[in-house]
DNA sequence: GCCACTGGTGCATTCGATTTCACCGTTTCA
DNA sequence: TGAAACGGTGAAATCGAATGCACCAGTGGC
């Protein structure tokens, strides 16, 4: 392998002027900044990353830490942090937690020392620990909020007001929600938000795992309560609360309407398809490069901006929503 | 941040005892070991990775390049990468391909010099890039073989023949095949085993883009052929061929059985849910990054050992096969 | 004609861990 | 008794790129 010596006496300069010539083009004469750039392209050269790494101090590399590869929603965001991340030269080190909190204060800990900038997403950890890794800076969040560390989120207590207007206008009343994990700080702000919508009330069927086996328990929960619609903390578990109500006999929309959330792409292929909330899971992937990168780059000396964005959702309606029937009216007799 | 030499300092060694007190702890006195474990606790000593690459020439990473993480087969793989590396203390930098091959050639090349060993999953490329990639070693092929190059691949020809076979008992006698896409390794190996198998007649309905949009497609081209049997190259197609058959009015299984390939989360929960062939995929991941380091860590003068893994698959019988119809004695006539 | 300045350049050092090699004292075997 | 073997150790070289600093020739100002 050619290193910068090969190529610096290839083209009849120091290294110092080769480095300079490949890292800042500007700053050395046009005559052998082209003798350097031909002599690198003529011995194949490729930087050494540990050598660069070594000596700046920057290794290139974003650390991804996630909850679930496998589960649809943080595949979207990771798809999106690798597009931007390629486009701005980087790499991207994926760290799975497998949903524990534990497993995720040792995976960002070990990550932070390998990487420039880690991007967080739907941090499982107790807010104290969070805090200790935010603080330390070079970290920027997905789907969770803190105070003074940049993030990126959807809007979910808007997607949540859309669902609810959304079944009001069809004559519900009574929902139930079928919640998410309850260290999810997500499933938070959509609780919040079930509080603050007007004239419905809220059939609280309690935390879970979200998974579609949590659907199905959520389901028959649902059918033993007076709500005439389910929300469902994702569209795993809204599938789930599908596949049950039809093992049950109750006809989904007519009898039940289901609502989920993060618009999976399994969402639209089942019966009755599934009005969810869609999510710009692509899009808070990039944010978060560009906010995670700008903060690898910036001085340490400067104050950190701190920049938090949150981004836009939409409700997908689809065949699992339909006017309330006679039994909403019975549920309010 | 402590370094080793502020480590052996501490403990009154030299910094080559304290790395080998750290890295061999077999070859260092007893007392002289204690001291520096001791220190580098006490001091929060952490290796620089940067440096540690520089000298030794192993950066601890693997690298892991696949078409697509947002679909569920590709990320069932990531997650055994990621499993099995993190037990070994390895990093996993992952690069998604967008399905496509020249995307997939220059993301190799790069990711080469950044890492120790890459995981090259269901590559697109042709045989001779490819073959230019893996001949300069370190490489490890999923779901794809070629003559001297470690690899793991699930039997697709058994995952073929045992669903012709349950397809057969049940009395069906045509059978389309809704296939992936022309450049997959897979693809070509399934088509394969379908030519293989007895007493069947095949209709093939081509290649086509492994998802859902490709599989509605496929329905229309199946109802159009003689076949009472839908083979699809995935579960995602599968899917998409549900549900046109369901638009069609074609019930299933009763007038068309359909198979699927994968066993996503989602096959079990549409309706009917999908009759599948299960693979090992994270196991696949796992072994492939045995594989991986293996190489990465054998000595290079050595013969490299070409290993090739073969991982059983399994048909999963649920609802969306069943005995053909009398529309299947028609089309024999 | 002297000085200050500037754009370019090279020398030498630096980053932090690993690894080679020489060397030490002790033991073991001829 | 001498030589060889051995476990353990440290000094110093090494990996490859980046960079602070000194220095050069050439320019312009006074």
């Amino acid at each position: 392998m050619a290193t910068l010596k090969d190529v610096a006496a290839a083209a009849g300069v120091s290294p110092a002027t080769a480095s300079r010539a490949l890292s800042e083009p500007g700053s050395v004469a046009t005559a052998g900044r082209e003798r350097v750039l031909r002599a690198a392209a003529q011995l194949g050269y490729r930087v050494n990353p540990a050598a660069r790494a070594l000596r700046s101090g920057r290794s290139g590399h974003l650390g991804l830490v996630l909850p679930d590869l496998a589960n649809p929603f943080f595949a979207s965001v990771a798809k999106g942090v690798q597009a931007r991340a390629r486009e701005l030269g980087r790499t991207v080190l994926v760290a799975d937690t497998e949903e524990d909190p534990a497993l995720e204060l040792d995976l960002v800990a070990r990550l932070r020392e390998q990487v420039d900038g880690v991007i967080l997403c739907s941090s499982r950890m107790p807010e104290s620990q969070l805090r200790s890794h935010a603080d330390a800076g070079r970290v920027v969040l997905v789907n969770r909020e803190l105070d003074g560390v940049p993030s990126v989120s959807v809007d979910n207590a808007d997607g949540v007001r859309q669902g609810l207007e959304h079944l009001r206008a069809l004559g519900h009343r009574t929902v139930a929600y079928a919640g998410g994990p309850a260290s999810s700080w997500s499933d938070q702000r959509r609780r919040e938000a079930f509080a603050a919508v007007e004239g419905i009330t809220v059939v609280d069927l309690g935390p879970g795992r979200p998974v579609a086996a949590r659907g199905v328990a959520a389901a028959d929960l649902a059918l033993g309560s007076a709500a005439t619609a389910v929300v469902a903390y994702n569209d795993l578990v809204a599938l789930g609360v599908l596949d049950q109500l039809r093992t049950r006999g109750v006809r989904v929309p007519e009898e039940m309407s289901v609502i989920g959330f993060d618009d999976i792409p399994a969402a639209a292929l089942v019966h009755p398809p599934l009005t969810t909330v869609t999510l710009p899971l692509r899009e808070v992937g990039r944010r978060a490069v560009e906010l995670v990168v700008a903060t690898a780059d910036a001085d340490p000396s400067d104050p950190p901006a701190v920049v938090r964005e949150l981004l836009g959702v939409e409700l997908v309606v689809r065949g699992s929503t339909a006017p309330a029937a006679a039994g909403a009216a019975r549920s309010q007799a």
